[in-house]
DNA sequence: GATACGACTTTCATTCATGCAAGTCAGTTT
DNA sequence: AAACTGACTTGCATGAATGAAAGTCGTATC
């Protein structure tokens, strides 16, 4: 669209220029050499078609255009030193795009300590589409089964079991979300098998639970967390058209960037079988 | 301080790459070949210590680092935006810094016309303290009598006289700024002469105008506001001591930039002597 | 299963910017 | 008045970045 580019570099020089008032001034505080300055100066003003600078015998003074663009142009510097600093410095946690279901999301959130991964921070991505994680929609994925396509690397996590929770076994009927698309397997069994004792519906899972420990109805959880609710009592044995394992997947190249090696090794700790 | 100074150039390439998803994209966006491409973000990784790109071969996509510092430095584009719109479109009017008494500053803004000066823009800096226009401090400044230094260019105005105004004959005693350093010439004329009839005084130049039109006594003012104010009327001769000449002053090599050269001359135009 | 394609990397001659040293020029000092 | 100083510009040899073409590697197509 626009063929004169604005060189970046000269016009980070240009504004310190500005700010020192001289060129000797502002090589030493660049740490380029002065004939240098000089001739990136002289192209930045053929490039941008504009006289910036008074060469008078006393030193560079800016021209009335070269103060409005120095003013123009004053962030500059600012986002250069925030830069620096996440370059040598701070080296801020990277986000890792996770996707997973919404219990084994929470699960996570929970298990994971913030302060022992300083390198990458984990960003949950709904996962109601299926994501496409060969096309890097999100760097992890914690999947029920083994993915299809060969490019991705998978590691087989804990078995995990779902059963009906309730507060007591008095209680009579299911909490669930409604019927739709996206439904996770456990919510689609339940429509399937005890479509007629459907008591209530809500929109998220959390609340579904919410519902269950008022005592609205039984609730299809997976062990993990209906276990870890001392309010809530197995009401069934797991069901065994639930089960499956637990998959990690990602892709085979970005495994090995550290962020999200670290993600990977913390998640396969948090999730791990009982067993490894 | 920090050796590692980063490069906004690659770093621009970089966010280009970032948007595009593919080297050959952003290549194409940005008009750089793609091998020159690859080598920069090569480069860019090396200067900045980390992996910033998975280099698949279904192209390039980001690391998690990368996204973290893509999203830090995503303001740079606009920046670069803003910057091509005023080098090649806009060219916003430069402002030009006007250092001039209070009254004459007054007369000068009510006098120029914005839509008539595209190139320019008064910004009028105070003028207490005397601004050394050798050393640029101001572009242009308006003086009551001609430099001293021969390194500045001048112009004569028109003559400026001075008289005594007041909302009629009756009012007696005088409003006017208290005695103090910076006061300008007609102030300290009539502390020293009618120092003894002052009844009121304002720390505004304006507020002792607006005072005086409320009846509250007489002013002093250049004839060329009080004979405009038709609220008021002349109570005096011109005050021969007081009586000067304008002179338009400015750097010798100031006045040859356009937007400098451009106030230099819409300003002589509106304070021209009358013969001229 | 062989071939074509797409996306980058590497090679190499060339161009361009760099950086040192010398040159210019106006104002200042002695 | 002559020499000095400060601040930039110019010349020239060097080195680094560029860009066109060929190379590599994996995926998609037939």
């Amino acid at each position: 669209m626009n063929e004169s580019r604005i060189n970046l570099d000269d016009l980070s020089l240009f504004l310190e220029i500005a700010a020192t008032g001289s060129l000797t001034g502002a090589a030493e505080r660049c740490g380029v050499p002065l004939p240098t300055l000089s001739r990136r100066m002289a192209r930045f003003e053929r490039s941008t078609g504009r006289t910036l600078f008074l060469r008078g015998k006393a030193g560079y003074a800016l021209t009335a255009e070269g103060r409005a663009l120095a003013s123009e142009a004053s962030e500059l510097h600012e986002i250069r030193a925030r830069l620096s600093r996440w370059v040598d410095a701070g080296r801020g946690p990277a986000p890792v795009r996770i996707t997973a279901g919404f219990w084994t999301s929470r699960f996570l959130a929970m298990s994971l300590d913030p302060v022992r991964n300083p390198l990458w921070l984990p960003a949950f991505v709904p996962s109601n589409a299926v994501l496409d994680l060969a096309r890097r929609e999100a760097d992890i994925g914690i999947r029920n089964r083994p993915p299809d396509s060969p490019r991705l690397a998978r590691r087989r996590l804990r078995r995990v079991d779902h059963a009906i929770y309730g507060i007591g076994p008095q209680v009579t009927g299911y909490v669930t979300l409604p019927k739709g698309p996206g439904l996770a397997a456990s919510q689609r069994w339940l429509h399937e098998t005890h479509g007629d004792e459907i008591a209530t519906t809500a929109s998220d899972p959390r609340l579904c639970l919410d519902l269950a420990l008022a005592g609205f109805g039984r609730v299809v959880l997976p062990c993990f967390i209906g276990d870890a609710e001392p309010r809530l009592a197995r009401l069934s044995e797991p069901i065994a058209a639930l089960a499956h394992d637990e998959w990690l997947v990602s892709h085979h190249e970005a495994r090995h960037d550290p962020p999200i090696r670290a993600a990977l090794d913390a998640i396969a700790a948090a999730l791990a079988a009982p067993g490894d």
